[in-house]
Formats: structure tokens, C-alpha cells, sequence
DNA sequence: CCACTGACGAGTG
DNA sequence: GCACTCGCCAGTG
């Protein structure tokens, strides 16, 4: 797992409240157009992992559907939520407004 | 080695 | 909005 490594360091700076992408994550992390890996490093993910995994979204701003509907996209939605992030019409959540924009420190 | 499956994303019709 | 196709690439059988 040591190569999802540079992943989860992106995530773990991402502050509550605000959101990346799966695409954004994989660019701040070296892997441009490598969104899968981010998703797939994830997925690798133990179910309560301290790792802020609910701020990662797609490209639309909206939860990714898993595979295995086992009900998480709703917890994830609740616990952004929780943290301050408001969704919008069918559950999109506008990146203009929340989206992480980190300082040119990280790249 | 081959085939297939993904928490993705951009493009096309 | 919907349905594909393609590019990406790790993991699994």
C-alpha cells in the first residue's frame, strides 16, 4: 500500500468543511489523470480509518455510488453535513463554493 | 500472459 | 439527462 501512501497525505490535509475530488486528489498527489487510483486507494480503506475519506467526491460534486450499496454514501453525506457543507439539487454539492483550494505548498 | 473489475473523468451522439 | 467509448492502472483469478 506504500504507493497509495502520497494519496492519503493529500486527503489528510484536506480541512472539514471543504471538498476535493478523486481527479484533484490524484493531481495534488503526482498521478495526474489517475482519479482510479484515488478511488481504488480508498476503497482499500478500513470501514472507521481516522483518514477524512468523506471529503473526497467526484467531478460532480457528488458522492460516488459504491459498488456494494451498503448504505455509506448516505453516512458520508451526513457526515459533510455535519461538518458544514450544504448540497444542492440532486445531492451535488457546489464545488465553486466548497471545493479545497490549497496553497501552492503541496505539489 | 490474458480477462475482467473497479469510491474516476472527459468526450461524443 | 442518458448511454457509450476510451484512457488510466492495481489487484485478482
Amino acid at each position: 500500500m506504500n504507493r497509495y501512501d502520497r494519496i492519503y497525505s493529500v486527503i489528510r490535509r484536506i480541512p472539514a468543511g471543504r471538498v476535493a475530488t478523486y481527479g484533484q486528489v490524484a493531481m495534488l498527489a503526482g498521478l495526474p489523470g489517475q482519479a482510479r487510483m484515488v478511488g481504488y486507494a480508498l476503497a482499500a480503506l478500513s470501514a472507521r480509518s481516522r483518514l477524512p475519506w468523506q471529503r473526497v467526491v467526484n467531478a460532480q460534486g457528488r458522492v460516488s455510488p459504491r459498488s456494494s450499496g451498503s448504505g455509506v454514501e448516505a453516512l458520508q453525506r451526513m457526515m459533510l453535513r455535519r461538518e458544514g457543507v450544504r448540497f444542492g439539487a440532486s445531492d451535488a454539492i457546489p464545488l465553486a463554493i466548497y471545493r479545497w483550494r490549497p496553497r501552492i505548498a503541496g505539489r
